[in-house]
DNA sequence: ATATTTTGTGTAACCGGTTACACACACCAG
DNA sequence: CTGGTGTGTGTAACCGGTTACACAAAATAT
């Protein structure tokens, strides 16, 4: 391995003025600049990491912790975050919490061993010791709960509004709404949008306490349907859980969109894969990655922020789980 | 920060020493153990795992080269790789590459000057030269290419046959096979157990070329049956594929699994999802990410390796977009 | 009793960069 | 001509660990 002394040597110079040049500041002259390019082509150089990371500790390192990549939601945050990075030159470390605060302090505090430049965080501890504490820019995604952590999330309240609205104007009269787990922030904001827009128009309405799991939806919408057979809209917090009641609805033999309407929240691929396709509010998974990361980069640089607050705007992708508006 | 210089002018004891403490290597005697350990704890000292690679020329990161995690196929796989990296003190890189060979190299190259560990790779491109060069273990995952690179896949000709045989069995007499692309390895092994499996049964096929994306199979499916409505079975090499597929049927009005049965391969989350379930040839996808991950740490440990083939066993789910089996 | 091996420890070089500081020289102002 | 500022460069300390080597004491062998 060559390391900076050998292109020093070759080059004639200090490696001081190696690593002015190399860094791009101080002062090296035009011919030292040009002595040094030479010598590093010529042996191939490449710099260290490793080395430069023990001096400045810093590392281009960011560190991504989401409860679990299987949940179909975050795939395309996560490939939003690193093709942000990527050109940045940042690299990302992936982190699967469960949700789980020992693990995320875990990741945290190996990682600082790693002089990590700071974290993307998706989670419901956001005030947990090891985060407040921590000391390293970071960004919440999707989450807020610290006011002093920068976050960037969807307009829940706004999209969930939104989405019932949908319902309502496609003559929805006996709406069941899939609210999401309590402990949940954007489930909160998205019931309460819901709440805001039920509130005052001509219809019925039901919500039902749940996880965004598939088969528990499911089930959960089988035996609501079975009991309550009246209802002709479903807006489900969350596209997965969309996917249950829709299942649900088929093997009831209940005909979707005409005598049951859905819609979901999210706007994840699957949805257009299900048939119907599924109308959802679709949050713009990809734009709320790229923004978090572009956010904790400036932070990592010491880049002032314009905004500690992004919302991302959602929007109603129309498929065939909804019919066509009522005039 | 504290150092290790202090934790040593705290126990009296010199760097040596307490760094043989660290590591398990050396002689260190009760008492100094002792002496070092209080004076750890005392100091709430961590070791800089920086300064550490630096010597070692080794860093415990590894890094998941795949095409893209937004792939349905791939969460799962990155999981896996995950846990298993967590229980052996590593950390996974999440390198998307989008099957280009520049952006691989790219990462091969950054993630060198940080003495990454290794790499578990996702690629076509396995004999290029940034990995036949590269002097680090490699794992790769799903598609083998070159000899010498120790791999982990599924069965995927045995697979292919089992569902072809499923297909069969189930009474259907007009099949297309959804091959996937040509360039692809496991997809081709598909084909061959798909050829071997139909070949000499009593029934005509088909076989449609085409990338593993949901909208391509779908409108690729949908002219088919239009052109060929006397298909009574389709296998798709892929979930995604199936998901199109299942599409198309339903948007033609066909009736699945009565007029038409559909199997997929992979054993993606979703085909519980779709309505019917979608009958697949499933994949031991937490496997074959545990799995690769493990045979990786044991390359960078310098452990020996027992085998350097190690395929995943599949098998048949059978769900709603298959009938029970004709006797 | 002496030779040899094992155990235990410290000093200092080293990994491969960055950078504070000292110094030299050129240029310009007064 | 002297003093000040800007430019350019090198030496050496430093980041925080690991480890080769030297050496001493204890244990064991001869």
């Amino acid at each position: 391995m060559t390391t900076i002394r050998d292109v020093a040597k070759k080059a004639g110079v200090s490696v001081a003025t190696v690593s002015r040049y190399l860094n791009g500041n101080g002062y090296v002259s035009k011919d030292a600049e040009k002595a040094v390019e030479a010598a590093v082509k010529e042996l191939d150089y490449e710099i260290n990491q490793v080395a430069r990371s023990l001096n400045t500790k810093k590392s281009n390192l960011i560190g991504l912790i989401l409860p679990d990549i299987t949940n179909p939601f975050f795939p395309e945050l996560a490939r939003a975050v690193e093709d942000v990075a990527l050109t940045y030159g940042y690299t990302v470390i992936l982190c699967n919490s469960d949700e789980n605060p020992e693990k995320e302090r875990n990741y945290t505090e190996q990682l600082k061993k790693k002089y990590i430049g700071g974290f993307i965080v998706i989670s419901n501890q956001l005030d947990a010791p090891h985060y407040t504490d921590i000391k390293l820019p970071i960004v919440a995604l999707d989450r807020a709960i610290n006011e002093s952590v920068p976050i960037v999330s969807s307009n829940n309240r706004e999209g969930a509004a939104l989405g019932t609205r949908a319902l309502l104007d496609r003559g929805c009269r006996n709406i069941l709404f899939l609210r999401g787990p309590e402990e949940l922030n954007p489930a909160n904001d998205r019931y309460e949008g819901f709440m805001a827009e039920i509130d005052g128009a001509d219809a019925h309405f039901s919500v039902l306490t749940g996880p965004f799991h598939f088969e528990e939806s499911e089930e959960l919408v089988e035996s609501f349907l079975k009991a309550h057979p009246e209802t002709d809209g479903i807006f489900a917090s969350s596209d997965v859980s969309a996917a249950g009641a829709l299942k649900a609805a088929h093997k009831l033999g209940i005909d979707v969109p005409e005598d049951l309407q859905i819609i979901g929240f999210d706007g994840i691929s699957m949805g257009e894969m299900l048939s119907p396709g599924l109308t959802t509010v679709a949050q713009d998974i990809y734009e709320m990655g790229a923004v978090a990361a572009r956010m904790l980069i400036k932070l990592i640089e010491n880049q002032p922020l314009e905004e500690r607050f992004h919302e991302v705007p959602v929007k109603l992708i129309v498929r065939g789980t909804t019919r066509s508006v009522r005039t």
